[in-house]
DNA sequence: CTGAAAGCGCTTACAG
DNA sequence: CTGAAAGCGCTTACAG
């Protein structure tokens, strides 16, 4: 009975007998209890996404890319939020451990491959979203990316093209804002600048403020324009800039990072990262593995391409 | 062995067994399994949350207002995403019949409680979140709301007060958009103007743009005030009108509802519907019903106020 | 106080 | 071709 159910051919029943049952489960409504069919299968049919806070405006994207590929191939999303914060991620990994999820797609900004490792061991695949290509590696650990460093080089090009030479960074403490300031830092060094870093601790709109105001209450070598390492924190600073009486891009011009959705609506000119391809491609990556033999294959790593969308923010 | 693991007292086992039951435990890194837990025990320990689209940012808040109940009462949080149509609701619930969740929060567009009974029926309890007081019921459906036609009423009375008579609104085909009609046509009527009604599909920027145009495209009684039934739609209404040239609010007034994040750095006159308070309520909401006998309680409505939030762009 | 045993609802290999 | 049986990893009531 099970096998009529379960597939869609079956050879060793005859039409009829097949018929008959599927008429049967029908009449009754009879839907088969997923926790059993897990325990006995030992397949969850499910992805955990992983992810700091889903009300960042980047993921909620990320998310409906993943669950485009996932759910044809039969599995749920469960969603995990850390916080951005190490205790969160810790917790993320014991709870993954007690065989919730298939196979996981996650964004770690403290966790480091050592204790990742577990998972792979128990068998559960990881695509991590990075920020710069990975070397391959013996475990079942991918990852998909686009070239942070190199994307925020080339905005960061754009803005001294367009005649800034006092360009601050806003950045947070942990995450890709890291590779993002190194990109932007070699291209200042290198056009004779000084990188001008300024940390506030989080992705959020208050850390973007925060720092904009900080930024702004410094007499005389104000910058002319900042560049946010998120599109979060970017819209933080237009807000702060705009409450103390500035005009953008007239007064200050302001670029971030992401491109998420509301970018186009204020014209933010930021880098565009397609975050609907990159939780398609991880769901895609994580189905291969979870096929006969594709946990064998060596971790790889996957690039998108990044696009400078220049609007009217700078 | 298990009783020490999941009771943080256990009166019949002596203390020094205990702590050695513990430390074993530790050493081996054991992590229960999860399914077998739910299958035994006859519990998920998960919420579903059924929402059309994730990415319209209404729900984040929703869900993480959800999240932020459940995690500490145990539970974890699946998503599943309707699109809004009524295909990908019916699948809903089937797979919620498959015993995936405890409970459910829910945003319905087209099922009724007749075809919404049968989770109840299978002990799962449900609150949806809807646009107007229901009376009590019942099954074990709650559901948290703000009053939608009063609010609307409001804002229309709002945009009458700043002197527009031409007031349009822009609906979508299904969904909170017709309570929110309702108050607006009713006080449109009550002050002697005609309701100006233009739908479009979805809610969507798309959907909000087009039926933008469609209004800027009338020869002589162009609106001076567009009400959209969405703060997505009013979204793409703003967008459409800035492309046709029109300055906000000088050439045209644009409300909308929800009070998305971005509506604040839009400068987005809308109403504010609390989307963490309305998600933690309906969690608090399940967690109650969860409890021994929670399931006998009649199923009640509960509301939560509303705001209107008064920025430039009317 | 503690160990062995039953059973949750499936899937799958096996006997008839 | 089809029905009965084992077993996934737990929890919980029960015997010793």
């Amino acid at each position: 009975m099970s096998l009529v159910l379960n597939k869609t051919e079956t050879p060793s029943v005859p039409p009829e007998t097949r018929t008959r049952i599927l008429k049967v489960a029908q009449e009754l409504g009879y839907q088969p209890n997923h926790p059993a069919r897990m325990l006995r299968s030992a397949r969850t049919m499910t992805f955990a996404c992983v992810i700091p806070d889903i009300t960042n405006p980047f993921y909620p994207g990320l998310v409906r890319g993943l669950q485009t590929v996932a759910a044809p191939a039969g599995y749920d999303v469960l969603i995990f939020d850390t916080d951005g914060r190490p205790d969160g991620e810790v917790r993320a990994i014991d709870w993954l451990l007690q065989g919730r999820a298939d196979g996981v797609v996650a964004t770690f900004f403290h966790l480091r491959v050592p204790q990742l490792a577990v998972l792979a061991r128990k068998g559960i695949p990881l695509v991590r979203l990075e920020s710069q290509h990975k070397p391959d590696g013996p475990l079942a650990i991918d990852s998909v990316y686009i070239d942070n460093a190199e994307a925020a080089a080339e905005m960061t090009r754009f803005l001294i093209a367009r005649g800034h030479r006092r360009i601050a960074m806003i950045q947070a403490e942990f995450g890709p804002s890291q590779r993002r300031a190194q990109g932007y830092g070699a291209v200042m060094r290198e056009a004779g600048l000084s990188p001008d870093f300024i940390t506030d601790s989080a992705y959020s709109e208050e850390s973007g403020a925060r720092a904009m105001r900080r930024l702004l209450e410094r007499k005389g070598d104000r910058p002319t324009a900042v560049f946010g390492a998120s599109d979060v924190l970017a819209l933080g600073a237009m807000e702060a800039a705009r409450s103390a009486g500035l005009s953008i891009p007239n007064d200050i011009a302001i670029a971030g990072f992401d491109d998420i959705p509301v970018a186009k609506l204020l014209g933010l000119t930021t880098v565009r990262q397609p975050e609907f391809d990159l939780g398609a491609l991880a769901a895609e990556t994580l189905v291969k593995r979870l096929q006969a033999g594709g946990l064998e294959a060596p971790g790889r790593s996957h690039e998108l391409k990044f696009e400078i969308m220049k609007r009217s923010s700078v």
